[in-house]
DNA sequence: CCCTGAATGTTAGTCACTAACATGCGGTGG
DNA sequence: CCACCGCATGTTAGTGACTAACATTCAGGG
C-alpha cells in the first residue's frame, strides 16, 4: 500500500537521483537546488525537507553505530590505534561486499568537488566521536582516543576517495589498504 | 612610511582581530560579516577582499611547504606512516616553540564549530597532498601515500583541537602526542 | 463523505559571496 | 605646488543556499 510516507519516500528517491544526474553533468557548484527540483517535478522547498542541506544530496547519512561496539570489544591491551583498526577491520569482515553501484558515482563527486570533501568529514564526526569514546573505555587517554579515531576515520576515507578516483579493485581492497597502512604492514 | 600596502596590511589585522573579539562573544554563526566590517571601520567589500571567506578570518593560511621536504628527507626504507610520522618529528623539533596566544582563542571558536572544523580540514589538504607526493617519492604506491597523509594531518589536528579544548600542556606535547598514537607507543 | 494528518506549495526573507564600476587616498615626477 | 597614477576602498545590484510562517493538496479511515 502507498501510504503518505510512502510517497514521501519516493520524491526523496527522485531527488536523489536527479541531483545526482545533473551533478554528473554539469558539476556540483554548477548545479542550483532550483534546478534539481525542477528536475524533480518538485518545489525547492520540498528538496530542503528531505535534505537539509545540498552537500547531503550526494553524502546521505554514513553513521554507522555498530562500528563502535566492534572496536570496544578490542583487547584493550593494544594501543588505541591498532585498537581501533582491528575492529573496523572485524566489522568489515562480517559485513558482504556492499552495493557499489551508486557509491562508486557518489563518491566520484565528492572527490572532485572540496567543499564535498569537507563535509564528508564533517558527517563521519559522529562515527568519530563514537569510536574515541570506545577507546577511552579501553584505557586511551582522551586525547589518544580523539587522535586515533581522527586518523582512522581519515584514512579510511582517503581510501574511499582513493578507490573511487582510480577505479582500482574493490571497495573491500581499498579499507584493508587503509587498515594496512595504520597498522604498518606495508613492506 | 606608511605606504598604501602597509595601510592595507593595517586593515586587514584590525578585520581579523575584530573579528575574533566578536566570534568569542557571539559565536562564529551568529555573527555576520557586516557587523565584522563595521566593527573595523570599513565596508563589507573591503572584508572580502582581504579574506575571501569568511572562515579564513579565524584559520588563516596555514600551508607550510617545508614539512613535505623533511618528510622526503626520511630514509625510504620505513613504510609511510612512520616515515611522515618521523618527517613531522624532525620537522617540529627544527622549530622554536611558537607564540600560542592567539592561537588557542582561534582554534577553540573552531573547535566549538563544526563548518569550521571542516574548514581547517580542507585549508590542510595542500599539505596532505604535499606529503602524499614525498612519501610517493620514497616507494609507496598513490593510495598509500594518501592514505598515510590523510591519517598523519587528521591525527595533528585532532590533537591541535583536543589541545585548546582542554587547555592541557603545551602545543608541542600535544604534537608528540599525536606522533606517538601513528607510531604506537603508546603503553 | 467529511476529517485528519502528512506531504507539499507560496512567499518573503537572511546571509555569504561576486561583479562592474566609481571614488578617494597617498606618494611621485614635473 | 600640482597634476598624475596606482592602489585601497566604496557602492550597487545581484546570485544561491537556506529558513520561517502560513496556505494547500492528497491519501486513507470513521
Amino acid at each position: 500500500m502507498r501510504n503518505a510516507t510512502d510517497r514521501a519516500a519516493r520524491t526523496r528517491a527522485r531527488l536523489a537521483a536527479c541531483a545526482l544526474d545533473l551533478f554528473e553533468q554539469h558539476g556540483f557548484e554548477a548545479t542550483t537546488t532550483v534546478q534539481i527540483a525542477a528536475a524533480a517535478g518538485v518545489s525547492e522547498m520540498t528538496l530542503f525537507r528531505h535534505f537539509p542541506t545540498k552537500d547531503q544530496l550526494v553524502t546521505g547519512d554514513p553513521y554507522d553505530p555498530a562500528i563502535a561496539e566492534v572496536v570496544a570489544a578490542q583487547p584493550a591491551s593494544m594501543p588505541p590505534l591498532a585498537r581501533a583498526s582491528a575492529g573496523v577491520r572485524t566489522a568489515w569482515a562480517r559485513l558482504p561486499e556492499p552495493e557499489t553501484g551508486d557509491v562508486r558515482r557518489r563518491v566520484r563527486i565528492v572527490a572532485s568537488t572540496p567543499s564535498l570533501i569537507a563535509a564528508m568529514h564533517a558527517g563521519t564526526r559522529a562515527t568519530e566521536d563514537a569510536i574515541a569514546h570506545a577507546l577511552i573505555g579501553g584505557g586511551a587517554s582522551g586525547r589518544d582516543a580523539r587522535i586515533a579515531a581522527a586518523a582512522l576515520l581519515a584514512a579510511l576515507t582517503a581510501a574511499l576517495l582513493d578507490w573511487a578516483e582510480t577505479d582500482d579493485g574493490t571497495l573491500g581492497e581499498a579499507i584493508v589498504s587503509a587498515l594496512d597502512v595504520l597498522d604498518g604492514d606495508t613492506p
